[in-house]
RNA sequence: GGGCUUGUAGCUCAGGUGGUUAGAGCGCUACACUGAUAAUGUAGAGGUCCGUGGUUCGAGUCCACGCAGGCCCA
């Protein structure tokens, strides 16, 4: 067989001709039909949306995982990767608003009105889905990643749908599917929520004079409350800031920051005049209390005129102190129906403003909800005509009849209308209850402060912050479970699974699935207004319920004349039509058209809620499969995931909802094994952005590098959980450097291979044992190199696994093998010497190609198939190579390395005295003092010689008396016996004469003025070979002989002489196994002399059947400088 | 504001459990080699290890507090 040589390679081309063999081979859907009945490694696609175009960093993700995928195929496991995509959402409709320049107001009003129907706009959603899937089809390809998407999972089929209903079903069947609330932003006057998309709107932020109130609340005794209490039976108070006086009735804890200073505070209630005690931030005392009264006259104060108030610190203490401590409630109106009004700890509170203390109303902050949740505290609610529990202020933003006084006022000035504002006896809510408070000694402070407010884009009046309904998966129900469970996976980095997505577990709080929006899969809820409900789990038991409802329908139109039901029957009617012939479309607006019938004959409609995409995503592993409707079996093989990976940011989004289903309904983990990886940045390590311009195009960057030098350069630049700053000048120099020198080192092999019809089909025929130290050292490398790279794999570490490969490739294969072999390959006689060096370079480059196919697929592949005789066969078809630890030899490895650091030394040497490499030397001289040292560099002492032109490599030992020694302290060993004295101990080893030296080393141990010491504690090395240039480095001392004899001269010469005919070969043109002849002009005695000398040395290198020195060549000669000589000469091939 | 994370040469990155002289590649400078040749080798210059405190005989490494960048959350 002969090797492909290629003259130019570029590397975009090998990995098109790549890509061809693969398609035409079908080579990935054979990598996962011969792994059948092999151990499966199940893998999850996160499916990206497929609405944008694709960036570097998908890239970057999707290389990691198909590395992964890859090494587990080569490691014999059966790896299915079924691709996917995310199509519901908001990102999609916005889209598709932009598009037709709508909002989401035309959504369902009648196109005369400029508006869009619900069936239309959800059919622009569905085409907008898919618009770039071609161009991700096509990125996947030309990238290198294995993915199968001929057969990939969509979520807005209606079987991926059926799969989710019947998911959320077993949560509603379990109880942990409610109905519940969430503060949304909420405009009482036009009687809706905003989406924070609206919120963020221009013009919505105004500033607005609110008035505000330091509210007090009244500790109550108890055990932890003895922190405040007073000795005279001073009551104490907390005091909590608001800038909406009108959530206070509705007031059920305090909450305030576990590490904030609080302090006691004894002063006098403003308005009542009555000693008191209170609670505040210690970094906000200035902002309450004026300073000329701290300290101030406490007993004159009753017959001052109370301009200065009087105040003193009593204490000072943590927040974590206050947690727990009871209060009573600020204004009794309504009782809640579990225990309240306590000090909780939260996160959000701040000593910017107010004072550190947060008056906390869940029905009416999103703060309050949440840490009232945590802690479990209750809202205060009414229960209105139905005994649904409602917030004290309705959906018009009045106060409910409950709240006394204040019953139907609005609590909100600009809620009124402008007459109602203009009359003079007109107080707005907010003042009447600081009145009331202020009488009832409850007020600290009231003023008016001013700030920025949302209000309504289309009423302009501010908005409120209000519990709206909305439906929860109740996670905080399995919480203990899921952070259990998350103990057992294996995050990488650690980090983020113990701390960003552990602490996420620790303050979970109930999964909001409810979207109110219009493409995206729909609840399965249906609802009578008494609130009798069924939920829906497949599309069987729709079309069950649906026949049912008719039947009562029918039934109670006849019975109770309910002829109003006949549009709803008429609806029902084609709903089941479409069931029939499977043409039902289980998206909004039809489903919104299936109308039920309670047993009670209520009429029950479907929750308008859409659900949150992340678990149509989370679903994935069971919906992928359309699971339990179909292929159960290929779901329960495929479950949990041994491996996923995903950006960071996906920690609470996919990562989070995976878990949490599978937790959930499973009561197990959803994957084993976690990349998250970082983000890439451009060069200067700022975000990626269209807007900025700084986005890289992975099609450019593929086209013009190749996928495997981009996928090598993402991969080994930085670990894949690092920031990556993407510099496209690294893939230029990864390629240069890496593949540049794989190449390079293959074109070698293939040249020489080629000439002598090398044949090897990767079996050995010279055992290891009897190949040259060079070849038993490179393999040797080699295995350690296989051991490596299958750890770091592994432990997914990718980027270490390819650090090792290119390592081994530059340093160690292409920089010291092969150049120190070449000699080996030009030898034309057929030697077994020969033989193996071939042998070995096929081997390590076999090898090579298999390490690295998860990362470089396609070079890889092309570098495999240049060496192996079975064109069809592909690299990523073969088996992860085992490493032979029997060919690994740490003492050989050792020998090299010595070897190596001699060369550099003793060219470090040359270099410093300008003698080139060519002048041959006599000998090296290398300190040894021991044994083993003294072997190991023996064993390659014919590497150095030829390495750096010495004639002999010899040693001088301690017998010698010549080395001078040196000593230094070890301090890892005298730190613990010394400790403190060591500065001493220091000082007196580097004080010790050489006699005290070898008193040491005698006796193992000597006793100084400081104490005893031991060999252990102390280094010996020699520096120094007194009449010698010597280097050092480490350990390692080597001497230079540098004396050049008249014989070193005139070799040196021969040697330039050699050097010089070879380049005229070279620009001749000759061939490599042209014999030449050679006539020299005799002008010099030096000269001929030297060429005299080594005549056949001459001869034999540029391969000259004569060297003829001549007195004249008669004008035809070349010339050419050669030093202080000008060589006349002439070259004929024969 | 909170959680997590990063900061080492001009650039990109290494630097188990603390050990006194902090490394590599690229880039730069110089030289060598010229039968791997648009390749290769060798040497050199280049550092306040983000800052400030602390622990220690000894801190790039451990602790605290900051500063700057990033992600997520509020």
């Amino acid at each position: 067989m002969s090797y492909k040589e290629y003259k130019n390679l570029n590397y975009a081309q090998v990995a098109d001709d790549v890509l061809q063999f693969w398609k035409a081979n079908r080579v990935f859907e054979k990598s996962v039909e011969t792994r059948d009945g092999q151990p499966t490694f199940t893998f999850y696609e996160g499916p990206p949306s497929a609405n944008g175009k694709p960036g570097i960093h998908h890239v970057m993700a999707r290389a990691i995982k198909d590395i992964f995928c890859r090494y587990k195929t080569l490691q014999g496991f059966q790896v299915k990767r079924k691709g996917g995509w995310d199509t519901h959402g908001l990102p999609i409709e916005l889209q598709v608003e932009k598009e037709l320049g709508i909002t989401k107001d035309h959504i369902g009003k009648p196109a005369s009105e400029g508006g869009i129907s619900v069936e239309e706009y959800n059919r622009r959603c569905r085409e907008a889905v898919m618009k770039f899937t071609d161009l991700w089809n096509d990125l996947t390809e030309k990238m290198g990643y294995w993915v199968d998407l001929e057969n990939p999972y969509v979520t807005y089929h209606n079987e991926y749908i059926e799969s989710l209903w019947y998911l959320l079903k077993k949560l509603y069947d379990q109880g942990l599917l409610y109905k519940g609330y969430t503060i949304q932003p909420y405009s009482p006057k036009a009687g809706t929520g905003l989406s924070s998309h609206e919120l963020n709107m221009p013009g919505t932020y105004k500033d607005v004079k609110d008035t505000t109130i330091v509210a007090m609340f009244r500790v109550k005794p108890s055990e932890k409350a003895q922190l405040l209490a007073s000795a005279d039976g001073t009551p104490s108070y907390i005091l909590a800031w608001t800038t909406t006086p009108w959530t206070l009735p509705a007031n059920s804890a305090l909450t305030v920051g576990k590490d904030i200073d609080y302090v006691l505070v004894k002063t006098f209630n403003p308005y009542t005049h009555e000693p008191v005690q209170v609670v505040l931030a210690q970094a906000l005392v200035g902002r309450w209390f004026n300073e000329k009264g701290q300290d101030g006259d406490f007993e004159g104060y009753a017959a001052s005129d109370k301009k200065l108030t009087p105040w003193t610190i009593l204490k000072t203490f943590k927040g974590a102190d206050l947690e727990g401590i009871e209060y009573e409630q600020l204004l009794p109106y309504v009782q809640p129906e579990k225990p309240a009004f306590r000090v909780i700890l939260g996160d959000f509170v701040t000593t910017e403003d107010g004072t550190g203390v947060v008056h906390t109303s869940p029905t009416f902050g999103a703060d309050d909800f949440r840490v009232a949740q945590a802690n479990g505290i209750p809202p205060i609610m009414v229960r209105d005509e139905n005994g649904k529990e409602v917030p004290i202020v309705d959906r018009q933003g009045r106060f409910v009849q409950e709240i006394g006084e204040f019953g139907g006022r609005y609590v909100k000035e600009q809620y009124y209308s402008d007459e109602e504002q203009a009359d003079p006896e007109f107080r707005p809510t907010d003042v009447l209850i600081a009145i009331k408070l202020k009488e009832e000694g409850k007020a600290f402070r009231v003023e008016k402060y001013e700030h920025p407010y949302p209000h309504c884009w289309r009423t302009d009046k501010p908005v409120l912050y209000y519990p709206l309904d909305s439906w929860f998966i109740r996670t905080t129900a399995k919480k203990d479970r899921l952070v259990e469970l998350n103990k057992t996976i294996n995050w990488i980095p650690e980090s983020t699974g113990t701390g960003r997505f552990g602490n996420w577990l620790e303050n979970l709080v109930d999964w909001n699935l409810s979207r109110s929006r219009y493409w995206g899969t729909p609840l399965p809820i249906w609802r009578s207004e008494t609130g009798e409900e069924v939920c829906i789990g497949s599309v069987a038991e729709l079309k069950e319920m649906v026949e049912l409802s008719n039947r009562r329908m029918i039934e109670l139109i006849k019975a109770e004349n309910r002829t109003e039901w006949n549009a709803y029957l008429e609806k029902n009617n084609s709903i089941i039509q479409q069931l029939n012939n499977s043409t039902i479309d289980l998206h909004r607006p039809y489903v919104d058209e299936v109308y039920l019938l309670s047993e009670s004959g209520k009429l029950m409609q479907r929750e308008p809620d859409l659900i949150d995409v992340w678990f149509d995503s989370g679903a994935m592993p069971y919906a992928q499969w359309h699971y339990p409707f179909e292929n159960k079996e290929i779901f329960d093989k495929a479950y949990p995931a041994d491996f996923i990976s995903e950006g960071v940011d996906q920690t609470r989004g996919w990562f989070f909802t995976l878990h949490a289903i599978a937790g959930m309904l499973n009561d197990s983990v959803a994957f084993k094994n976690v990349v998250s990886t970082g983000l890439v940045l451009d060069k200067n390590g700022n975000k990626m952005s269209k807007r900025l311009g700084n986005a890289v195009d992975p099609f450019d960057t593929l086209a013009t590098y190749g996928a495997d030098a981009t996928r090598w350069y993402l991969i080994t630049n930085a670990e894949p959980w690092d920031n990556l700053k993407f510099n496209i000048d690294g893939i230029g120099e990864v390629q240069r450097r890496f593949f540049g020198t794989l190449y390079n080192t293959y074109s070698f092999f293939a040249l020489y291979a080629n000439l002598d019809g090398f044949d090897f089909d990767g079996r050995r025929t010279i055992p290891v044992s009897e190949r040259p130290e060079l070849d038993r050292w490179i393999l040797s490398k080699l295995q350690s190199l296989i051991l490596e790279v299958e750890q770091q794999f592994e432990d997914y570490n990718p980027t270490k696994a390819g650090r090792a490969i290119q390592d081994f490739v530059n340093d160690h294969l292409s920089n010291w093998y092969v150049r120190l072999s070449r000699r080996r390959f030009w030898n034309t006689a057929e030697a077994p010497d020969k033989r193996a060096a071939y042998e070995t370079l096929h081997e390590c480059l076999t090898t090579v190609s298999k390490l690295m196919s998860p990362i470089a697929p396609f070079f890889a592949d092309w570098l495999y198939r240049n060496l192996t005789k079975e064109t069809d066969l592909s690299v990523h078809l073969t088996e992860f190579p085992p490493a032979e630890r029997d060919l690994i030899d740490t003492d050989l490895e050792t020998s090299m390395q010595l070897g190596q650091d001699i060369s550099s030394l003793v060219h470090s040497l040359r270099k410093g005295h300008k003698i080139k490499v060519r002048q041959p030397l006599t000998k090296v001289l290398i300190p040894v003092l021991n044994e083993t040292t003294r072997r190991q560099i023996e064993h390659v002492a014919p590497i150095i010689q030829s390495e750096v032109n010495v004639k002999a490599v010899e040693f001088i030992d301690d017998a010698s008396g010549i080395l001078k020694k040196k000593i230094k302290p070890n301090f890892k060993t005298l730190g613990p016996k010394f400790g403190p004295k060591m500065k001493d101990v220091a000082a007196t080893i580097n004080a010790m004469t050489e006699d005290d030296i070898r008193k040491l080393e005698a006796a193992g141990s000597l006793s100084l003025a400081i104490g005893e010491i031991t060999m252990q504690d102390v280094e010996i090395r020699t520096e120094d070979v007194p009449g010698w240039l010597v280097a050092s480095e480490g350990s390692l001392t080597v001497a230079l002989d540098v004396t050049i004899t008249e014989e070193l001269r005139r070799e040196g010469i021969a040697r330039d002489f050699v050097n010089r005919i070879q380049n005229l070969r070279k620009d001749r043109d000759f061939d490599v196994t042209d014999k030449i002849t050679i006539t020299l002009e005799n002008n010099n005695a030096v000269l001929s002399n030297a060429i005299e000398a080594n005549r056949p040395y001459i001869c034999r290198e540029v391969q000259a059947q004569s060297l003829d020195l001549v007195t004249d060549l008669n004008g035809n000669a070349t010339e050419i400088e050669m030093d202080e000589f000008l060589l006349r000469v002439k070259i004929e091939v024969v």
